[in-house]
DNA sequence: GTGCAAACGGAGAAGTTCTCCGTATTATAG
DNA sequence: CTATAATACGGAGAACTTCTCCGTTTGCAC
């Protein structure tokens, strides 16, 4: 790859971070472009859709997540660290938003699949907890993710959706 | 109101719940201004913004929605009308694709409330549910919106999404 | 009928996404 | 160190979007 491509393509992502962070993910490509003192048509041959440049974007982030699930499932019994990484990664997902979207949306995009390794990593603490009887044996790992991000649709703020999450978990059924 | 204008009114109307059957609530204006044999102009008179029109697109199925709660608080006990409810308007919103959305998003337009008319009535089924002890005492009717959008969000396929929900309903932990 | 208030609709401004292609830059071979 | 060929650049522009303005047409009350 040529330096002045390499640099180009930097710059690029630098810039859609901050106006993704600014806008949500249907911010202006042409902004982005401007931002990052290239023209479009730069931007277009690095990233042909909007999704390629989202997932380059999420790529650390998503990254930083799944590292996270090993520390959790080392420190705690299996069903207490599903639910922690599930409070972890609906922060995650809320912090930016559209990340959730994105994440489910975007499929494997130039060698790096969000969603597979959300699921690999989400699927061993699932499947442990369920080995350990903390959560319901029919539970999916696609019900999961669906649930976490549909929960962050729902509302931006954080205390809030923990406590939709928690809403989740224990059912809205009395207990008695 | 002249006779042409409320012709025209009714055209786009027509026209709009069409178009965003077909392409969701991101459809372009212009193309139902066509639709409707009216220009441009004329569709943004009757609606200045997309809010309105999207509201006066729902406002017969949202109240077709709440006069069957009615229906089914007479027939059923307060736990199950609950959630039968809930069903129904899971049903309901992924029948078209963001009416979740517009509900949530759109506030009070035009003389015609959505969210409170949803709100009010969900808020009867939800205080006899909890009067039977069927659900949990300390759970909001916007919890309960947002939980259902969610859903609806995270999949457009019926079955799916009633999976979910049953989930959110008897929560994540394992029963024992 | 006739007049006027009201509604119409298309042109167009400003924004978007995305493409094409002549120009400029870079790496490399001699 | 230079010449060449491959590569990347970026701006112009096509096709779309939303939304506005205003000259023209229409319906209704008198």
């Amino acid at each position: 790859m040529r330096a002045d491509a390499r640099r180009n393509r930097d710059q690029v992502i630098a810039a859609a971070t901050a106006v993704i962070a600014e806008e949500g993910p249907d911010a202006s490509l042409n902004e982005i472009a401007r931002r990052a003192g290239v023209g479009p048509g730069t931007l277009y041959r690095h990233f042909p859709t909007r999704r390629e440049l989202i997932a380059a974007v999420f790529r650390e982030r998503v990254e930083t997540l799944c590292a996270g699930a090993d520390r959790l499932a080392a420190a705690s019994p299996p069903g207490e660290a599903l639910t922690a990484w599930m409070r972890a990664m609906l922060k995650h997902v809320l912090t930016d938003r559209g990340l959730a979207t994105a994440m489910m949306d975007i499929g494997p995009v130039a060698g790096f699949d969000c969603h597979a390794l959300l699921r690999s990593t989400a699927g061993r603490l699932l499947t442990a907890a369920q080995a350990a009887g903390a959560v319901r044996p029919d539970l999916q790992v696609e019900e999961l993710f669906q649930l976490i991000t549909g929960i962050a649709h729902a509302t931006p703020d954080l205390p809030h959706a923990t406590r939709l999450l928690s809403l989740t978990l224990e059912g809205l059924h009395a207990p008695h």
